[in-house]
DNA sequence: AATTTAGTTCTTTTAGTTCTAAACTAAAAG
DNA sequence: CTTTTAGTTTAGAACTAAAAGAACTAAATT
């Protein structure tokens, strides 16, 4: 890894590692993580490689990954035959409006549970009932909390 | 697989794997999809792993680790030496209740990296912190939430 | 005491992922 | 036309996770 200091090469770790969680692979965490705290906000695939430490096929297997979800945009400059890449923001705003129908598929869930189960467990069908309305009570809230948040932004941006 | 209807054993695959993309294991959800659908609210070991078509060493590890995680609680029966294994509803909560730390976590990597990026980058710096402004409205109103459903649940129980 | 039961633990197998290395390809440059 | 560049693709090695199977154990039953 060079070029990179202390403090970034353990926000590429953390970050990434955060980033696993969240079911990427460990070179895709990487390369984002990279990406978002690189010196320049375009960064060639060979600087990405060099950086990195990993095998060309891994990067370029990474790279074509986040092409593919729109997570990184490719740039070409004239004159310059190489590619360089950026992150594409828009897209993690896409995927945070998407949170909402994260949790209706668990409400949905629990609501085919209950439909599944037997009346006569009233004790845990009512505590079931409860975190049924959780999600639901997610699922009204957060869009409000969404148009509140865009509406700020509209109004500043 | 025996015992189970047909949209019962759709239930356990379609919730199971929801289950699978937060991060546990096939077995551990389908346990966890089972016992939430299942005609009685205790379910035997043998009754886990003949419904589910395992193996002893699945069926006694997936168990090992949600009784370890307390997503499930062993009951015994005086004059019957089997253990019985059902949910524990109560630790759903919790995780429910920590979903806000989730996205603190996320809202702590977006201001790390906004402290290691150049201040050059200043389109896209502030579309990083109205991102990183989006967390932190969900840090702030999660909590809301959560109180408002708590005190309509303590109302009615 | 011997056997059965209920489950645990250890070992092996299988499946799949992640990465590397090397061969290949297409476009641009000389 | 030949060479270089910038990657892609293929093939395979190393690793990991999940599950199966078999051996084991501890308690209860006969």
């Amino acid at each position: 890894m060079k070029n990179l200091n202390e403090s970034k090469l353990k926000f590429i770790e953390e970050t990434g590692s955060l980033m696993e969680k969240k079911g990427f692979s460990p070179i895709v965490s990487r390369i984002l993580s990279f990406l978002l705290i690189a010196d320049t906000e375009e960064k060639s695939f060979y600087e990405i490689q060099e950086s990195l430490n990993a095998s060309k096929s891994a990067v370029s297997n990474g790279i074509s990954f986040l092409l593919d979800k729109n997570f990184i945009k490719a740039i070409t400059n004239s004159g310059d035959r190489k590619r360089y890449f950026r992150l594409n923001i828009e897209t993690w705003i896409e995927v945070l409006k998407s949170i909402t129908e994260e949790y209706k598929g668990y409400r949905m869930a629990i609501d085919k549970a209950l439909e599944l189960r037997s009346e006569k467990f009233t004790e845990s069908n009512s505590q079931l009932t409860k975190i049924r309305d959780l999600y639901q009570l997610f699922e009204t809230k957060l869009p409000v909390i969404l148009s509140e948040w865009e509406t700020k932004n509209s109004s500043q941006a």
